[in-house]
DNA sequence: ATGGTTCTCCGTATGGTATACGGAGAAAGT
DNA sequence: ACTTTCTCCGTATACCATACGGAGAACCAT
């Protein structure tokens, strides 16, 4: 008979043994060739080396570990079951960095500090961004994760839901312009052509069709933008921008507490 | 021989030139039987109706229209531009809100309506948030949304660059936590469970893995905004909060400009 | 009017994907 | 020694984008 009874309905009970390692070993059977953590860091590597999460396949993986594809379906339930796992697993670097917290550091520097260190860990592992799991990642390291991070906003004068919201927000700014980023590196590769050469090639068909006085303000602005960040856009500044109005809006809050 | 000449180099020239119509139709050879904006709009459809963008196939939009797979190809270069131009043809229906601005609105009002106006666009079309350009779409409804959000903090004391700056992280925020939103959405139908099926399953295996007494903060913190929100995230608040210390953090800037 | 040219439509082939199914054979329990 | 449980994985199914090239339509020049 064979083991997979994976019915497609997802178990997150089996996910969460896999996320901790608490799963006793088989009393039968012949000996496993592989571990979960080996199959996951074999993943992780081809997904950093390959940047783009859809060109991380199992066939691949597999050949990675040298064994068949259908193989890794002994070891995890399915491919987004192994996402899921690859994620909790690369929240282990943030933990180790989000650990050395400087003596005395205040919440600002904190929250800079910490959106330094996701920011980093986005663009070590680009396809972090595009793993969506919809319900909360329930390993060790994201826990923890999370655990530190709330440690930076502690006690500075938020209640409980604010310290949550206050974490949320910055993390979904730093991935917002972390995407940016990434995918402007991206486009770069895939179309084999960097973003001087793509604008002269758009460069005279746009001018023949966009009129500068129907777009007054876009016209300015953009220019002045794009003089400044010598490119269209420019993630980095706008990560260092929004963090630091992100960071005078929570000052606002705890001046003037809303109870 | 062939009109496909298409080496997978692509052509900005030609996108824009379908994004913004002008483009002379051939002197020779069959009529079409179809316009780009049909195909569009079709695509539109079916991208809203499947709300996944893998399920966007170029078969399914060829079938909805009657026509061969490979027929699509004479109206798009690839999959590609063809989502960049089902792109610009939804910031159509942003450009008519942006449009319908309120008498007397000042700048924090304004930004509240374009935040409503693109979390809502978003979740109408929840694929737009999987499109990714990396570079700047070039038509004429995304260049006029710009041109419109501009207007919203023109005069209020920010220099060009500053401007961009805001437009730009107020819309990474929408899409960030409208993601959010759009994802919880979609768990529920891909893994035919509600959240309170789901944490059924997980709260058990869990419980005997997670003590609480390591994560202090996270138990406390998370239970606490759990309740708030009755549910694990909650992207209408983050929505809010942080659209609101966005917002504070710019007034924040207004009053102490850097120069 | 006719032949050449340009064009659309699309069948087929290529090379990719996840994963369901079930068989071969290994390891352990009885 | 027999049965059970288990791993590994070959094969099949059902998708996908798109390159290629042929059939035939519509126009143009002669």
């Amino acid at each position: 008979m064979a083991a997979t009874d994976n019915n497609s309905a997802p178990d997150p009970a089996r996910t969460i043994r896999a996320l901790w390692g608490t799963q006793e070993p088989p009393r039968r059977g012949p000996r496993h060739t592989l571990t979960i953590p080996q199959v996951v860091q074999s993943a992780i590597k081809i997904a950093d080396a390959v940047q783009n999460l859809d060109r991380l396949s199992m066939r691949r993986v597999a050949e990675s570990l040298g064994v068949g594809t259908m193989s890794l379906y002994t070891y995890v339930a399915s491919r987004d079951e192994l996402l899921e796992l690859m994620l909790d697993a690369v929240n282990a670097e943030a933990v180790a960095e989000l650990r050395a917290k400087p003596e005395g550091e205040g919440w600002q520097d904190g929250l800079r500090r910490m959106a330094r260190i996701s920011w980093d860990l986005a663009l070590r592992h680009p396809w972090t961004l595009q793993v969506f799991t919809g319900r909360p990642t329930l390993g060790p390291h994201s826990t923890e994760r999370y655990e530190l991070e709330l440690g930076i906003v502690e006690g500075i004068g938020l209640d409980d839901v604010e310290m949550d919201a206050v974490i949320a927000i910055v993390q979904t700014h730093v991935e917002g312009v972390a995407r940016r980023r990434v995918e402007a590196d991206k486009v770069v590769r895939r179309t084999d052509m960097t973003d001087e050469e793509w604008w002269g090639l758009a460069y005279q068909p746009l001018a023949e069709v966009l009129d500068p006085a129907n777009f007054p303000l876009g016209s300015r602005v953009g220019t002045a933008a794009g003089q400044a960040h010598n490119a269209a856009h420019s993630p980095e500044h706008a990560y260092a921008f929004g963090l630091e109005r992100l960071i005078a809006g929570v000052a606002t809050l705890i001046a003037n507490p809303t109870r």
